[in-house]
DNA sequence: ATCGGTGCAAATCCTTTGCATTTCC
DNA sequence: GGAAATGCAAAGGATTTGCACCGAT
């Protein structure tokens, strides 16, 4: 992915210029009214390569996971095996001052590389 | 869902026997070790009830949504009308002290309902 | 001109759902 | 016995991929 097409340009102007958080298929209808022919497969390469060069980020990663631990605890994801480790530890954030609505759960998600796989 | 079903017991009991977080698709090949005929729906079913109870948690939910804005915040998400609110307030995270391996980045996600739908 | 990127369509993976059958209370 | 849950299989939705063609360098 190393040349500069028409496409990649569309899609990143379009994901600076906006803040509503797209999904994959809307980044698909939105720039398909300046390029028509673009492919929803195109989309799904260049967002892919996108965040691989850090680009852009990805709000929730990877297939669902069930955790029937309720203690309340982050999870540090090894973005190289996939593994999650629990932390217990406390994070210290504030649910109480959220002016967007009324905060009822949070999740915390730390990536990274574990030990194992960093040797 | 009302009923104590073996298929419940069963998936119950592995959820918290276990510190892997399973996918459903890893609950359903362990509990089929021990119910050979129980279903893939049928564990899709219970896990989405016992979440919506709150005997479970979910790591990650809905499809994934991309955002252009490296400036680092959080997200608020309304489990209503599934809008995404930023968050630019800090919150104290400690990144450098985690003993199962190198920080690279974290995500917050604060889950409720938002002011609109609150009403 | 080259060869990396794209468009297209098929394939794959994950999850949901309709319906007949079974099972719990 | 009757409502509710299950099993099965098909459908639906998201994402990936193989391949022939196109276009940026």
């Amino acid at each position: 992915m190393k040349r500069n097409t028409v496409q990649k340009k569309t899609i990143r102007k379009y994901l600076q210029s906006v803040k509503t958080h797209p999904t994959a298929k809307q980044v698909y209808l939105e720039v398909r009214k300046t390029l028509p022919n673009i492919s929803q497969g195109t989309v799904y390469r260049i967002l892919k390569n996108f965040k691989a060069k850090g680009d852009i980020h990805e709000i929730n990663s990877v297939t669902n996971r069930y955790d029937g631990d309720l203690k309340p605890h982050s999870h540090f994801i090894c973005d190289k095996c996939n593994k999650i480790f629990d932390i217990f530890e406390n994070n210290k954030i504030n649910k109480h001052q959220c002016k967007f609505g009324k905060i009822t759960s949070s999740q915390v998600y730390y990536h990274g590389v574990c030990n194992k796989c960093n040797k």
